[in-house]
DNA sequence: CTGAAAGCGCTTACAG
DNA sequence: CTGAAAGCGCTTACAG
């Protein structure tokens, strides 16, 4: 079912059917008629690898993170459809599980040139093999900082947001705060260790334990609690870099016997509908997530328009929300 | 940077370089060492668009899902994803929000050639547009129902599943059961709520009450059980036909003042993560979810090798897991 | 073992 | 307003 076929049916050529399909230049009434009668005939469905190889453009983005169970990372997702889907772009995902062999499959989509540019929320900043891989594409990191200057980002200070937390948690009398962190590759892990472990220095508390989770998930978070409570002394509180992460936590120290906050206070991340559902609900920093995602659309398509247009890097406000965890 | 100028570089023909890009054929070594070389030289990448237009095939397949952030669909996902990756195939994922325009959308990729084969965990045996577009390419639907026989499905037995979940609730001696389900677009909501309804006919029980949540997630679990518990009488028990729901629904009864099992009994549906972090911990249907993402690709493939092939629906086992919300 | 050539299904100057 | 033709970057018989 080509176009040649249409062209046929409707006694015109392919130049002519290609007008109607793309609806530019001004076919004769009668002949766009005939066309569209003999495409709806024949049910047909213009071929997007043929068409995207001539006109060496797809309006169509990749997005590329490693946990879509996250449901920051969903919402964020949201955000880059809605604003996408406003510009005539169409999204895909996909999901790299944190794997560098499906980062790089994933990756075959830019270089192949199905898609016209990519928004990461992947730790890539420390993956030269995947930068490499990118080369100039258009690219914005999301919800992660970029390291180089070239590459544009959007995200929220995360320094700032972990010292506001550990702050709070030290203002309401806790001593042995501990950190429930994601893996380290990803820079805004290491930025939120930095505010964490600055908040201790200034305060001189003197205790500090840190957890690495291997994924956002709330196993895992429940996972790192455990070998908090399993440490001597234990922890009055805890910072998790994600909600998904406090949420086991919590679970954890419900298990042991404890209780949230009296014994040992909760405090999550990113605000998202999780930490209402839990119980008692948790204290949390909300991350402006459907913003970042057409923040970071926006750089984009800036970039695929204009490739030689410079990298930006872009802050978003975010918000400290006290309830009953901590 | 074509598989041209490779060859130019090379000092061989498109031919060749072509050959040592699918490694078949026997080229002479010292010719595919500066094919080789080339290529790492200059970072070419072949062009996927040419490629495929030219064989006609993408070992790619499209995902298609209402709503990522419900972790019963991250998990199938998941599924899905491992078994490609077994097989050789790259999985695209588009997220439709039970949008009809966003569906069409995504389902160009399909038409337009870009993917060999879809596989959905939407509602579409009820939308016969969508179905139109499909058509006949490889198709299987995942964790609902196919009406007709000519499209694959896999599941589980959903009347049997809601009829132990009613009959467990029953048996506690729960007298108004409510339930809370999703969309009746989707079929295993209409059976699910077949189900419910039967055990409570056999019962004889009359109190009968149901709520339809708009999208899987907490926020309308809770909109839903704030509409139960505003009725005169209130139920002593619900059953939410996911775990989203559920988590969503005990929240509405704790804000309420009222406690879960004792006032109001809790049953959730899929037997996610989440299920084990709410507290009480919530009774649920266990599905197997990555079997079924699994058992899915491979339906798909064996249609995508062989489109005359008959269509199949599979059933696969559920496991009632009792706990301390009902 | 290798190359010239055809062709996948489109779009787009170009000429009329 | 329309058509013939070139070309996007590949792969694959075919002939040698």
């Amino acid at each position: 079912m080509s176009i040649q076929k249409i062209a046929r049916l409707a006694g015109v050529s392919v130049a002519t059917v290609s007008r109607v399909l793309n609806n530019s230049d001004t076919v004769k009434p009668k002949n766009r008629e005939r066309v569209l009668q003999a495409i709806k005939e024949s049910n047909y469905q213009p071929n997007l690898l043929a068409r995207q190889l001539r006109t060496a453009r797809s309006s169509m983005i990749l997005v590329m993170v490693s946990n879509i169970a996250n449901p920051f990372c969903a919402e964020v997702v949201k955000g880059i459809e809605e604003q996408a889907e406003k510009k005539g772009y169409r999204i895909l995902l996909c999901h790299s599980g944190s794997d560098i062999e499906r980062s790089k499959s994933g990756l075959r989509l830019l270089t192949g040139k199905m898609v016209d540019g990519i928004i990461t929320m992947d730790a890539f900043s420390k993956l030269p093999e995947l930068k490499m891989i990118i080369g100039d594409a258009p690219w914005v990191q999301c919800a992660e900082y970029a390291d180089t200057g070239a590459v544009s980002c959007v995200g929220i200070n995360d320094v700032d947001a972990a010292q506001h937390v550990v702050s709070h948690l030290a203002d309401s009398g806790r001593q042995r705060i501990a950190l429930i962190n994601h893996d380290l590759s990803y820079k805004y892990a290491r930025l939120r260790e930095r505010g964490y472990k600055s908040v201790l220095h200034v305060r001189e508390l003197d205790y500090q334990s840190v957890e690495y989770a291997a994924e956002l998930s709330s196993a895992a978070g429940k996972a790192a609690m455990e070998k908090l409570l399993a440490q001597q002394p234990r922890p009055d509180a805890v910072f998790a870099v994600s909600d998904t992460l406090a949420a086991g936590a919590m679970r954890a120290i419900e298990q042991a016997g404890l209780k949230v906050p009296q014994d040992i206070a909760v405090v999550g991340f990113d605000g998202t509908e999780l930490a209402e559902m839990v119980s008692p609900q948790l204290t949390t920093v909300q991350q402006p997530s459907r913003e970042i995602g057409a923040k970071a659309v926006e750089l984009l398509l800036k970039r695929i328009e204009n490739p030689a247009s410079v990298a930006e890097r872009v802050m978003m406000d975010w918000r400290f929300i006290s309830r009953a965890s901590a």
